[in-house]
DNA sequence: AGTAAATCCTGTTCGC
DNA sequence: TGCGAACAGGATTTAC
């Protein structure tokens, strides 16, 4: 399940490959993922040399010399294969570079996206405009989350997984970064006390932080040997931990659902 | 406006 | 052993 770290170290190893190089060859597999590719893709990224590479919330963006962006977002099953053995029937974009280099998108549930966008338009693009902060930028303040829960009724968890909020959290680091604040997801965003929320910022940084660490260390240059990007093992706290013992209390963790997805919590520390 | 539910996909796991 | 149900879940749309 790629979320904001998957994503950080998927884009930082693809620059390995992708930074300063010419695409040499575009190839779509098929004509959509869970949109149409752009159908100048392959056209406009041909013979185009890649200036940078940078992510937005769970984007990953792809800058090339012709003043356009390849906005990718891997879904929750996409990653890129650095120098498949062979291309499989759920790689539906493949790259080639100058320096000989082939790279796959490969989704086999197809909830990704590739879009094509002018550079200098990305922060008008209409996925991108109404985006919150970046939760590692200093604009993640309490400040900033208590105005946007203010008199909310909804959950807190729910709400941290609006993009609109905070931009890249998924239900993983949702869930984390709760459990290290000692929030129970269940309490309407607008109940929060201050006090929870001066704990529930720095927990999301550094649950954030922690992980695109890890993603570094245990993948080494960010590839697995088989050359797959962007999955790294993490110990998580109470992510998929139901009926085990809580690290702090011991307590058994608890699982519930909200907005039909599961929340992991321990019911003794979060309140 | 805010909230909740449905939708899209397929590979894996689980229960009977 | 085999089959179907449940599950994973981000972003978007629809409904209330």
């Amino acid at each position: 399940m790629p979320e904001l770290p998957e994503v950080e170290t998927t884009v930082r190893g693809l620059a390995r490959y992708l930074d300063g190089e010419v695409l040499t060859r575009v190839v779509t597999h098929r004509a959509d993922l869970r949109r149409p590719f752009p159908p100048e893709l392959a056209q406009v990224l041909t013979g185009a040399r890649v200036t940078g590479l940078s992510r937005r919330a769970k984007y990953g963006l792809i800058h090339v010399d012709r003043g356009q962006t390849m906005v990718f977002h891997l879904g929750m099953s996409g990653r890129w294969r650095i120098e498949p053995d062979e291309i499989g029937k759920h790689d539906h974009l493949v790259l080639e570079t100058g320096a000989g280099h082939r790279l796959a998108l490969c989704d086999p549930r197809r909830f990704g996206s590739v879009d094509l966008v002018e550079t200098a338009r990305l922060d008008d693009w209409a996925p991108f405009a109404g985006l919150g902060p970046e939760p590692l930028s200093p604009a993640l303040t309490p400040a900033h989350l208590a105005g946007a829960l203010k008199g909310r009724i909804a959950a807190i968890k729910l709400m941290l997984l609006d993009q609109r909020i905070v931009a890249g959290l998924g239900n993983i680091y949702v869930c984390e970064a709760l459990y290290r604040a000692r929030i129970h997801p269940e309490r309407q965003g607008g109940k929060v006390s201050r006090a929870a929320l001066e704990r529930l910022v720095p927990a999301i940084k550094t649950v954030l932080a922690e992980a695109i660490e890890a993603g570094g260390s245990t993948l080494r240059d960010y590839a697995r040997p088989d050359g797959e990007l962007g999955y790294f093992s993490k110990q998580f706290d109470v992510y998929g931990r139901e009926s085990e013992p809580c690290r702090s209390c011991g307590g058994a963790v608890k699982r519930i659902v909200q907005g039909g997805r599961s929340s992991w919590f321990c019911p003794d520390c979060q309140k």
